[in-house]
DNA sequence: TGCCAGGAAGCCG
DNA sequence: CGGCTTCATGGC
């Protein structure tokens, strides 16, 4: 079904670093993996796109999982800044702008951003994968496009992954964390629970985990349960804070209370792409 | 080859 | 608290 859709780059959105999941298919072409769902959508030109899937699931899916609710927060944001006497700042947004936080499923993005620290995107891509395909034995078939996929393994088949098992998916260190939070997970029952907890609280009770600090716990909750409010600081964003504001954390200024989380996007976006 | 990658834990002062 | 070291591993 073909779909016009304002405030989205496929480009921009593989490389953002909010998923390890998407594969691209070809320049316009990406394949995606949610859940025990799989698309492949095409961008046409700036706003117009082709999805493999029928309406009804793209309305029960696809809408939420683009947060396509939210395209006015993602015009607001990019017009509110034509008045913004902020060089770099600007720049970034108007850069940015085409990025969307996805809604992710809230388990597979805890579990791959324990496995991103001190990683790259390459290697976090490849261990992911090879997690997806170890367990799922028999994949499942796409009815639209015919394509196997492999969904992200739950909470119970994580649980029961022997530690030298992750290993061979080049998890090193993180192999221990990733199974010693999914087993105190699904043995204290407790993960349904985070989704009700605050901002504040689930960060909290994430960084209890031996395997999360403080930038995994704000990918988790900016990716994984939709907090615009998180702002994870990682290398890149350190570097700008660093070089282009004098050491201030220019995303703690009031004005932007309630989605630092989209800005910092943009500019880690605009920083690791900019010469691109 | 040494350094880096969307870091975090452990230790030390 | 703030700074330093170690932790696997592949890509460049």
């Amino acid at each position: 079904m073909k779909v016009t859709i304002l405030c989205l780059d496929l480009e921009k959105m593989y490389n953002s670093g909010q998923q390890f999941t998407w594969s691209r298919i070809d320049n316009d072409t990406y394949s995606i993996v949610h859940k025990d769902h799989y698309l492949e959508i095409k961008s046409l030109n700036n706003h117009d796109f082709d999805l493999s899937c029928s309406e009804q699931e793209f309305k029960s899916i696809w809408y939420s999982y683009f947060d396509l609710g939210s395209t006015s927060k993602y015009l607001s944001i990019f017009f509110n800044t034509l008045e913004m006497s902020n060089c770099y700042l600007t720049k970034a947004i108007h850069y940015g702008t085409g990025i969307r936080i996805l809604r992710q499923n809230s388990w597979e993005t805890l579990i791959t951003f324990i496995i991103s620290q001190n990683n790259n995107m390459k290697r976090i891509r490849k261990s992911v994968d090879e997690l997806r395909k170890y367990w799922s034995l028999s994949p499942l078939i796409d009815k639209n496009t015919n394509k196997k996929f492999y969904p992200f393994p739950t909470l119970f088949q994580l649980a029961q992954t022997p530690i030298e098992q992750l290993k061979e998916f080049g998890l090193g260190y993180r192999a221990e964390y990733i199974h010693n939070i999914s087993m105190n997970l699904y043995a204290n029952d407790n993960f349904d629970s985070l989704q009700n907890l605050s901002y504040e609280d689930l960060i909290k009770e994430l960084k209890t985990y031996k395997g999360i600090g403080d930038k995994v716990a704000n990918c988790i909750a900016l990716y994984g349960y939709h907090h615009l409010q998180a702002a994870p600081i990682d290398t890149h964003m350190k570097r700008i804070i660093n070089e282009y504001f004098n050491g201030e954390n220019i995303l703690n200024r009031p004005e932007f209370n309630g989605y630092q989380g989209i800005l910092q996007q943009y500019l880690f976006d605009y920083e690791t792409n900019k010469n691109i």
